[in-house]
DNA sequence: TGAAATGTTGGGGCG
DNA sequence: ACGCCCCAACATTTC
């Protein structure tokens, strides 16, 4: 006699904690099979990056450890998701598949398939969202079609909706009889770029209980400051939780609902609550990222303005080369993509300097930014991601006009003026007086071992602004 | 979630 | 005392 089973398939919500698809699924009181598929065709052509399966395995792993207190554990498969499932589904009594809802567009068809075939079967399949704040399906503007700017976007979903409260632990998470086979984690091959994961561990530590503390650690220490010390790449003024949240080991909610209660609880300070929008914000651009996703799939591979398959991008390798590597003789871009390199993660004002550079100095497609980004960041997501290049080349929703071009001399003095960031992923201009540190070029007594700019900045911008003048005709 | 070019104003040096 | 010029400092416009 088998046991009858109930499903859960983790995807990139790998946590306990207000996860609606597992809470439902523990509310039936059935042994739960808890299955993780590392399934290389979900990814599309945006092939999961180096930076992101290192987080990924340090995920699955605490995932397991987590689901052990329950007595459980987590089954990991490499292959077809629907194979898998089909297979598992056959080989043991399953009621019912619960799954969090995901975005991405090659995934919505893989998961409409998977679940229309196990329904097909007489199976339940019961899908949540348990990855964003609000229900994006249902957003229109007046003339029902979807926002493309952030603010009005914003201010409907605010005056419209509130934040559904966390779900509690599950109160068990039965395991079954039957020994149901699970890979080694190890045999997944996401460890393979131990050296650069080596720095990241010193940043992160990956698991959801970290992803908490971390949170409560920026709310109490850096969210008063929040507004202004998060443009200052030299100080660590952000709340470094996006990894967390691209792999699903905290709830947006949980984020929202906690800043909420600091702000009420501290109502008399309000600077706090001054310094809490902003954050909030944040997590306001990462449901417009997915909204814009979810209403206009194609702009993951192409611009939203269409007038930009026009722009004459160039294909210049050894500019590639130098900006993937920290080499483009711009103190503050180098920095940024060192720190990139270095640690999977860059400071959120630098990327938008290194972006504007990629494309308005540089002109390179800001796909090929975007690849970089994806194939090397910690929080590589394709929603934010794309969002973000879209809106530094100028060709997506809510975009800066291309006309708006970063100075990145300008920009380092602002928000480097000291040079710490500088100096921190440039070694090479540690020694550097502050009035040199920007702009290494201008003291030519000076024999440094690094580059010369690449590119002259004026020149290229009036370039970019040609550009933008024929495009527009 | 720019930056440069251009326009305006007002204080101070100077004849 | 006065007008003139210079030029910060700030505001507006333009790309």
């Amino acid at each position: 006699m088998s046991t009858d089973y109930n499903l859960v398939w983790f995807r990139q919500d790998l946590r306990i904690a207000d996860n609606k698809a597992l809470y439902e699924a523990s509310l039936k009181q059935k042994p739960i099979i808890c299955l993780y598929i590392h399934d290389l065709d979900s990814y599309g052509n945006w092939p999961i990056g180096g930076a992101s399966k290192w987080w990924l395995h340090q995920a699955l792993l605490d995932l397991d450890q987590s689901l052990s207190q329950f007595g459980n554990k987590l089954i990991i498969r490499n292959g077809n998701s629907l194979n898998i499932i089909e297979e598992i589904c056959a080989n043991y009594k399953v009621e019912n598949i619960f799954y969090n809802k995901r975005f991405e567009p090659h995934l919505l068809q893989i998961d409409n398939l998977v679940t229309s075939k196990l329904k097909a079967k007489g199976h339940k399949v019961h899908i949540y969202n348990s990855l964003l704040l609000y229900p994006l399906e249902s957003i229109f503007n007046k003339e029902s079609s979807p926002y493309k700017t952030f603010t009005s976007f914003w201010k409907f979903v605010n005056t419209n909706f509130t934040v559904s409260k966390c779900l509690p632990k599950p109160k068990s998470i039965p395991l079954g009889l039957d020994q149901i086979p699970s890979c080694r984690l190890e045999s997944l091959m996401l460890e393979s770029r131990i050296i650069s994961a080596l720095e990241i561990q010193n940043i992160f530590k990956v698991s959801e209980r970290s992803a908490v503390e971390q949170l409560y650690e920026f709310s109490q220490i850096k969210l008063v400051n929040y507004q202004s010390a998060r443009d200052i790449p030299g100080l660590d003024g952000g709340s470094k939780l996006s990894p967390y949240l691209h792999f699903g080991q905290i709830s947006p909610n949980l984020i929202f609902l906690h800043i909420q209660e600091i702000i009420e609880k501290y109502s008399d300070q309000k600077i706090l609550a001054q310094n809490a929008e902003p954050f909030i914000r944040e997590l306001g651009w990462r449901e417009f990222a997915y909204y814009t996703m979810l209403n206009f799939p194609h702009t993951i591979n192409s611009p939203l303005r269409t007038e930009f398959n026009n722009f004459p991008w160039q294909d210049n390798h050894n500019f590639l080369l130098a900006w993937q590597q920290g080499l483009t003789g711009y103190p503050i871009v180098d920095a940024g993509m060192r720190q990139l390199c270095h640690t999977g993660f860059m400071h959120n004002r630098v990327r938008m300097i290194v972006a504007s550079f990629l494309c308005k100095d540089l002109f390179i497609n800001w796909l090929t930014g975007a690849k970089w980004f994806f194939d090397t960041l910690v929080d590589a997501d394709l929603a934010s991601n794309t969002l973000g290049w879209q809106w530094s080349a100028g060709c997506g929703v809510d975009a800066q006009p291309y006309f708006r071009i970063f100075n990145p001399i300008l920009q380092s003095k602002k928000f480097d003026g000291h040079g710490l960031y500088i100096k921190k992923w440039v070694p090479e201009l540690a020694n550097l007086p502050v009035n040199f540190i920007h702009e290494p070029w201008l003291d030519e007594s000076l024999k440094l071992n690094y580059p010369k700019p690449i590119v002259n900045h004026e020149l290229m911008r009036a370039k970019a602004l040609s550009y933008w003048q024929d495009l527009r005709k």
